[in-house]
DNA sequence: TACCTGGGCACAATCGTTTGTGCAGAGACG
DNA sequence: CGTCTCTGCACAAACGATTGTGCCCAGGTA
């Protein structure tokens, strides 16, 4: 603390309170001399002054902090998630905490209490695990929680998620369009929305060409590499006649490509792969993949978006809650026909 | 805010101090009886009690924040470095404020102060640019700076970066070794220490073999992509002759690979290239790029600590203020040998 | 009884702001 | 000359914690 108020009022030989209106722009409405203004500034600029933003935000009741909390900053899709929601916040004067829960529902609890100690005015939050019973608590309590990518249908709470449903059914109709009629899917976590509604838009299209969805053909437990790896693996040694895989993460698909390495197949030509999200430099891969990937910025934006109006917005609607941004199809070369 | 400790206080029968000690586990200094200290604590459980951070950060004048500076939070590298010292941080009970510099120094300075004026105790900083003035004024000023992947020699601040010299070296070295002679340099920002001592360690690789190096193959003016593929465009346009390509960074490697295509080099075959830094996936590329990776969780996390010990230790050393992190040398297949 | 000691607690200042209110002096007006 | 209305500012109470100090009472000792 260099200087405080006090000796900014010092100087300029006026009260605290003169001092801290001149500063703020409150000096007409109190009455405070043009001339009286000029010394209180000069005195803060030669003092250098820079008020306390925590006093301030005792005062005021308002910290001006955001809280986001991902699973895993290094992942690329969360990293720039909170770097759209950084730069929003920033811009409305907010900043924000990051917290990493490394992908257990336990920190996330106690980051999230952590961080609500801190009285951040607002959360975004891309949850792991099915349960939502502390986040809906915590806004309950009166700090606004905003989900972005996963999240629970009907909890109330504000929600920005992609299509997941309508990207899937375009992903799989890669796949049919091609003649593909046996799909194995990498899925992520059960449970969650953006995966169980990416299994229904995989059934969707699977029903458009006149077949249905064979749930033995469904592997894996989480949205990570070692996940698609071993439910890949199985999958490869089960169902040797597969043709096609719908990996429903990046680092899903990431461990279905090594699978598929070691299991002698490769991609395209012997098995086709297509993906949930991108990922930096996809198209300069090996096998360049394609992907219905999601508008991440445009999440991040609306999560901030969201978030910060839920905090300076007096009446808070709870109706519309859930925003499903659009998925965008990228069609590269991991797709190769059915020879018959 | 959903009770204060006066509350607590109150539903306790005790005065604030006391509860507060009680709380605080300050109750046998003081001699609260036994009694009083279990009263206090159902009472603060009854209520959920949580202690206003910002109320104690104003008290104690520590706000238990450390305020991180990136150029590119979108960038694995950053995101990974962020996410080290978060953990690192929280570990400590610390939180941490990210921003985002969008790769300006106008941007990083304004941030700067902006999280100086939160009281952030702490600083790490991977500067843009190659000014540290204001680096080093808000280090004098009171606030620990710790800098991390870009820093400036002899400027006092406390350092964290990796064995630029040493690691290109090693790099080059693959090339000569494979009989490249004509290595052209996709450098990243002259002036920062991380280049000019990757030129350093180039230039020793290449004495190394007799020869000395000739500038005129070193292009690029930044760690991006862009500057990347249009030094890389233009050097294999103005020099076919060059053999081989050291990129200074993992975004220049890539707008070197794209120029490559363009120029219709083939790599490693008609072409190799080395690089610095690594990405996630990068076995995965078409060409898997043989590289020198710096190890980020430990630059992270020596950042981390440095910046936290200097908030708590009383004694800030400035003694050997500066830590280089090993380099680890990645031989993929992006180099071959020169056919003569 | 007078004095001392120590236990158990309350009071009040403090951190650095913001903001409601009060008070003095100057001029206007009758 | 008294009253009224501005002007221009100072005082002081918050915000919610921590912490130095002071007070009171009980019990032991001389």
């Amino acid at each position: 603390m260099v200087s405080t108020l006090r000796q900014v009022a010092e100087r300029a030989g006026v009260s605290v309170s003169v001092a801290s209106r001149s500063l703020n722009g409150h000096a007409k409405a109190y009455r405070i001399s043009e001339a009286t203004v000029l010394r209180v500034k000069a005195a803060a600029d030669q003092l250098g002054f820079r008020p306390s933003h925590t006093a301030r935000s005792l005062r005021l009741k308002k910290t001006g902090l955001v809280g986001v909390v991902v699973p895993d900053l290094a992942n690329a899709f969360f990293a720039s998630i909170s770097r759209t929601i950084a730069l929003a916040a920033e811009a409305e004067g907010y900043s924000v905490i990051v917290a990493d829960s490394r992908e257990q529902t336990e920190h996330e609890v106690r980051l999230l209490h952590q961080l609500e100690a801190r009285q951040v005015e607002a959360f975004v939050v891309c949850p792991v695990g099915s349960e939502d019973a502390h986040l809906r608590q915590i806004d309950g309590r009166g700090t606004p929680v905003v989900l972005a990518d996963r999240t629970f249908p009907d909890c109330g709470l504000l929600q920005v998620t992609s299509q997941h449903r309508r990207g899937a059914r375009q992903a799989t109709e890669l796949l049919t369009a091609k003649g593909h009629r046996l799909i194995g899917v990498l899925q992520g976590l059960p449970g969650t929305l953006p995966n169980d509604q990416r299994l229904c838009g995989h059934a969707e299209a699977l029903a458009k060409v006149g077949i249905s969805m064979d749930h033995s053909l469904v592997a894996g437990d989480n949205f990570t590499e070692a996940s698609g790896y071993v439910s890949a693996k199985r999958l490869l040694a089960e169902r040797p006649d597969l043709t096609a895989l719908f990996a429903f993460s990046t680092p899903n698909a990431m461990g279905a490509l090594r699978a598929a390495a070691e299991a002698g197949r490769s991609v395209p030509e012997d098995l086709s792969l297509v993906t949930f999200d991108d990922c930096p430099y996809a198209d300069l891969m090996r096998v360049p993949l394609s992907t219905v990937c999601q508008d991440v910025e445009r999440i991040g934006q609306l999560a901030a978006e969201l978030a910060l109006r839920a905090v300076t917005g007096s009446a808070r609607k709870k109706t519309q809650c859930r925003h499903d941004v659009e998925t965008r199809v990228i069609v590269r070369d991991s797709i190769s026909s059915v020879r018959n």
